[in-house]
DNA sequence: AAATACAGCAACCGCTGTTAG
DNA sequence: TCTAACAGCGGTTGCTGTATT
């Protein structure tokens, strides 16, 4: 068990500070400077613990303090940097003069953090968020094709549309592919499929081909294919590097992070679970919840993201190009 | 007008890393 | 080298003001 807070020494005063205790503590500060916060109380004449001055002093009385509300420029460079560096309230605060850690801590956590998912953005990945996209209206379209899809990235979540450029254009290995699809019930179907796509991505080398991960390093290659979480780390890696927000990045190709999901399922045909919150709220269920807990491997030529439709049925569906197929009984409010 | 819900924020709690004796 | 205290940090709590019913 942890120490017990210094508060509880009999005697602390505890809650909000007066004007007399700020009065007192500013002016001992002023006079002997920040520091010894153990002694400190003592020797300023206040009923309070050490711990408690100094985040009363850090937080709320040091003169360097900006107070009132965040501009529109602080607020942008809080989101970039929280998308490099998460909760590192501390780091963040440290580049923004005049904001504290817990100021801007709350600021995110009341205003930037809803203000993001209302937008649809999930605030720990900074990624849109799959488990709102509605492909129930996208699906109601007659021509539901890649080269449809393509044209309304405003209105397809655009990991979607980069996993499926991704699959689709591995043609190279398209039997691990199916390999590795089949393990995760994700099902990779047209052998000319990359032959139609347009080439969305703006590095072409995040296409999984084996070449691809000879040349790159730490990509593994196992029994000549490649792992997606490779290409998931490289990708979010490029991000970073660039300190610039995925979703902000109007151009690149950004994948979702499966590589915990079908890692889980590839040991236990089971579904999905939400993990770990701090690296990866990409939840796989939410998005393709009965393709997770189908048990029938299909084998056509597009991919297919599928529950219980049969093969002839889904080669009915698709064509050289992607389709998806969502169950009717699937509701997207169950994931909101 | 009163009760309730909600939002914002200051302050606290508890854990962890660092440092001095 | 060990240990206790310090300092810093992120998460959480609870108070207060405002909005809604």
């Amino acid at each position: 068990m942890g120490r017990a807070p210094c508060c509880d020494k009999t005697g602390l005063k505890k809650g909000p500070w007066t004007q007399e205790e700020d009065l007192k503590l500013t002016q001992y500060i002023k006079t002997h400077g920040p520091g010894n916060w153990r002694t400190l109380p003592k020797n300023a004449g206040l009923q309070r613990c050490g711990k408690s001055c100094r985040l009363r002093w850090t937080n709320y009385l040091r003169p360097d303090i900006k107070r009132g509300r965040f501009a529109f420029e602080e607020e942008e460079t809080i989101i970039q940097l929280h998308s490099v560096l998460g909760n590192k309230w501390s780091a963040i605060a440290a580049r923004l003069p005049g904001r504290t850690d817990n100021e801007i801590k709350n600021y995110w956590n009341t205003q930037i953090r809803k203000r993001l998912l209302k937008n649809g953005i999930d605030p720990v990945t900074h990624r849109p968020r799959l488990d709102l996209l509605d492909l129930s209206s996208i699906l109601k379209s007659a021509s539901f094709n890649l080269s449809n899809l393509l044209n309304i990235q405003t209105l397809v979540n655009p990991q979607v549309l980069r996993l499926a450029t991704l699959l689709a254009s591995s043609s190279s290995s398209n039997l691990e592919n199916k390999e590795l699809f089949l393990n995760n019930n994700l099902y990779p179907m047209n052998q000319n499929s990359s032959e139609q796509i347009p080439n969305v991505t703006s590095t072409p080398s995040l296409l999984p081909t084996n070449e691809f991960c000879n040349q790159t390093p730490n990509m593994q290659v196992n029994n000549g294919q490649c792992f997606y979480e490779d290409l998931i780390n490289l990708n979010e890696q490029t991000s970073q590097d660039n300190l610039i927000p995925p979703y902000l990045m109007d151009n690149s190709i950004i994948l979702p992070n499966y590589s915990e999901q079908i890692t889980s399922q590839t040991s236990e045909n089971s579904s999905f679970q939400p993990s770990n919150s701090e690296n990866n709220n990409f939840d796989m269920d939410s998005i393709f919840p009965t393709a997770i807990s189908s048990s029938t491997p299909l084998d056509s030529s597009s991919m297919f993201i599928i529950d219980s439709t049969t093969e002839d049925e889904i080669e009915s569906y698709c064509g050289k190009n992607f389709s998806f197929e969502i169950p009717q009984s699937l509701k997207f409010d169950d994931f909101m």
